[in-house]
DNA sequence: CGTCTATTTGAATGTACTCAAAAGCGGTGG
DNA sequence: CCACCGCTTTTGAGTACATTCAAATAGACG
């Protein structure tokens, strides 16, 4: 069931974050900073609430000021596919429906209750010719992007269920403690009721 | 077993194909197009040759300007797993080792004669400072890139083997015609046996 | 406290793999 | 031009990994 609650929160909007997640790869003057930072729309997402629906064409990329996120494929029969999950100061979006302004394929929903920076398409596509430096920005976190799922396809293509189970594990600590086993499950190919024989039968090695 | 041929040809360069796949995503003029093609080195690689090998430092990004390619994955157990094909008018590289200069983990090969033309990461960066368009260009090959691989998760992920087959058939009926049964069971992730299996189901029906 | 969902456990089943052997095919050399 | 060699593809038997379905237990949250 999903719940709207209050913001427990404040009117004033830090945007130290965004700006430092930016500042990694370009370097930016106070004049391109707020710029960039008009076309931000900040949202509060309440527990298990959407960011995007399948279906809704896709508005935002979304960066994650606190919370997290997760993305999902339905497929016909309703069964979950975890795509990604995206902890604070990371960018999450349904990326093809973002750049081509189709209806999305992902379910975008908040995990746990979190603060995000929603940026439309139309003012990225300004941003871009306002401060070009920015197409480095978007060409480094598309190339990351890239690196990461190609790696995620080698290693679900080569590594049993239990060794990507181990691998997440290691790789992502954190998000293993804040999200249910079902969703791990989801994200690894594997069915919840196999993900759990496969920790029982490691707690007994 | 490989073997050196005599090259086919000529002489004359042609940089048609890759000056046009450029312009399809930016506008470049003479000069602009003349510094571009002064950084790539072509090369002819005869069939089952090497482009790049594991644990050698992945120097080059190839645009494929005919023929085509394969990069795929070695297990411990020194079995394959098609990452990528790349036909003509395609990019391809080990993204991760070309961007961070780290010994390669894929191999890259020719399935048939190619002539490919590379561009060294440093003249990248070179490009990217004399004609910062390029950001542009290659933001836009990561994120078709990394949109490819997100598609390719899900459909791994929520496809069986046999719809896999399929989906592969259909979008690349050419490669399917030119590579061999087993290398389209590494890239769809099952045993050539399996894949050998499913097609003579498929013609029974 | 009660309800809903997640997790565990187990039995039966199915999908895909391993191993082995035979048949097919393409390239090479005689 | 034909015969052989090596690799790919096919076929089949036995097995393993992972799923489905069902039911019981545990946990989270209003």
């Amino acid at each position: 069931m999903i719940r709207k609650q209050k913001p427990k929160s404040p009117a004033i909007i830090n945007y130290d974050l965004i700006v430092a997640n930016v500042g990694k790869h370009i370097a930016l003057d106070e004049k391109e900073i707020l710029f960039f930072i008009s076309l931000l729309k900040e949202k509060h997402v309440y527990k298990n609430n959407f960011v995007l629906q399948e279906a809704q064409v896709c508005q935002y990329i979304s960066f994650v000021n606190s919370g997290l996120l997760r993305a999902y494929y339905l497929d016909k029969e309703d069964k979950e596919y975890t795509i990604m999950f995206a902890v604070a100061d990371w960018w999450i979006t349904d990326m093809y429906c973002y750049i081509h302004q189709k209806p999305a394929m992902l379910t975008i929903q908040a995990v746990e209750e979190s603060h995000i920076f929603n940026l439309k398409n139309d003012d990225l596509e300004k941003l871009y010719m306002e401060v070009p430096k920015f197409e480095k920005f978007f060409r480094i976190i598309m190339q990351n992007a890239y690196i990461r799922e190609q790696l995620r396809i080698i290693q679900n293509l080569s590594l049993s269920a239990e060794e990507r189970y181990h691998n997440f594990l290691t790789k992502y600590p954190q998000i293993a403690k804040q999200v249910t086993q079902k969703q791990i499950a989801s994200y690894l190919g594997v069915t919840p009721e196999f993900l759990s024989t496969l920790r029982a039968n490691k707690s007994k090695t």
